[in-house]
DNA sequence: CTTAATGCTAGTGGTTTAGTAGGAATTGTT
DNA sequence: AACAATTCCTACTAAACCACTAGCATTAAG
């Protein structure tokens, strides 16, 4: 039940480029400095981001990335499922990908679908300004993170 | 996100065992047969299992295993954490194992948390009772899984 | 044309998953 | 006492996945 690094990253950059959000493109190279994390890993967790309509890019010399929308228009489980891909506890939820033959007779069917709803509740329920909102009470009067 | 293949059997081995129980100890070969999954493998299971109190075994002629209690008193939270450790969403919650030093300073921390907490009220709210009722739904008149 | 950035594809070492395999120990039956 | 049926224990393994690293192409500004 472990969400891998990825999405633990999505969430820390989604927050670094709200934080510091000046209308201007955020270079890696400063979100990589801020959060302790490589350019080049931080470009495969961008571009999932970016195709996930999440992010507006931008390449060449100045480039970089911003937020596509207002902190309080993301949830959390649309920044998860970007990298993460679907958060069901159990394949055979992933309505698109699977259609498990045994879904008729399957026992167990019913509490995996409550598992998977709580999840989905909570973390559609909470929003990327939730998180930018904690992290201002953190660091109180340091924002340089 | 996922729940692995030992916590989904798990739960099948101990349904199993409540709808067949009779007082005797039940031999892995037959839930083997049901269930369709080998012998060798539910060895590993049942370990888990038994190790965590959860099943009463007997080695020998006739040996097997059988439930330690009733299926009421068994939450899934229970079942599921003694084969799978801990169903905590990220690492840093799993206090016996883990001191992350940036716990004080972590913006994300309180989501987590609150991630690890839905996840175990629902499965801990759920009984082994509740699967066997919802198996006794699902065959109506065929008791044979 | 240079520089600074992203975009894309591939590689890689380590860990985990999902089993398989073999044999020792235990218990009931004959 | 021997045998058969079972669990117990340890080790092994192929495949997948994770957490990156690497290199080069592409793009945009100055």
């Amino acid at each position: 039940m472990k969400i891998s690094t990825k999405g633990r990253y999505a969430l820390r950059v989604m927050i670094d480029l709200a934080i510091h959000d000046t209308g201007e493109y955020i270079a890696l190279k400063d979100i990589s400095a801020r959060q302790n994390i490589t350019v080049k890993y931080l470009e495969q967790i961008v571009t999932n981001l970016g195709k996930a309509g999440l992010l507006r890019s931008m390449r060449g010399n100045n480039g970089g990335h911003r937020l596509a929308k207002r902190p309080e228009e993301y949830t959390v489980g649309e920044i998860l499922r970007s990298v993460e891909g679907s958060l069901a506890p159990v394949e055979c939820l992933q309505r698109d990908t699977n259609d498990c033959p045994r879904a008729e007779s399957c026992v167990t069917l019913k509490f995996w679908q409550g598992l998977d709803n709580v999840v989905n509740r909570y973390v559609d329920n909470y929003t990327l300004a939730d998180l930018v909102d904690e992290s201002k009470e953190t660091f109180e009067y340091d924002y340089s993170i």
